[in-house]
DNA sequence: AAATCATATCAAATATGTTTGATGTGAGGC
DNA sequence: GCCTCACATCAAACATATTTGATATGATTT
């Protein structure tokens, strides 16, 4: 189902896989060709792949074509939409303040 | 394995599910009873319980147990933990500023 | 144009996450 | 003490994500 709630999860999904933080870990030092990222970590060629396109598609990576390399970085602007919407989510709003519940109801 | 990536992704899983997403706008207007959410959600009840104990897990939500009944709050301690590390895990650092790779060594 | 290299895509195997209904547990009311 | 209520836990069914090896694609070299 195409909720809104889809396409935030899938911005934080970049960073619930181990394999996914060690890249973005490696990606902290600067931009770095598919290649090298490969060598530094124990996961197969299909598999680099995979989660590259997964960061690509969260936002929080960027990637950039030089003949038949690809280069990838971390994404400022995406990194801020990340910050900003994991705020968003997380910042209690005005409106009804408390808990209205059960034994609240009652006393 | 218990890396401390392990950690790392158990805080960002409270945001990669659409009913805890949602549960989380409805703390958005504070704390509310376990009852409540079951209300507003289509969630059984164990389902509830399911995706509370992950949300708490995380550190994103608390949980004040009275009488019978179990509130729950977005933590604002938990959200500036992941809200920190969200923007340390996207920061670039210094180190090898750049792309040592591939095509890059024989300009 | 054929061979090679870097990467992407695919499909099957496997692992992990989510839902559901049944049952357990601990607090309060009777 | 027994019953009921609110919630947690369990196990099975189901769904989604990840890994792996094979194959495809598009750029480069020869």
């Amino acid at each position: 189902m195409g909720s809104i709630y889809e396409e935030y999860a899938k911005v934080f999904k970049a960073f619930c896989d181990e394999n996914r933080l060690q890249i973005l870990e490696l990606l902290q030092s600067g931009e770095k060709c598919a290649c090298v990222l490969l060598e530094q970590l124990s996961l197969g060629q299909s598999g680099l792949s995979y989660h590259m396109k997964i960061l690509v598609e969260s936002g929080i990576v960027e990637s950039r074509q030089e003949g038949k390399w690809t280069h990838y970085k971390i994404s400022q602007k995406g990194s801020e939409v990340a910050a900003n919407l994991l705020k968003t989510l997380t910042t209690e709003h005005a409106g009804s303040i408390n808990d209205d519940c059960c034994n609240t109801l009652r006393s």
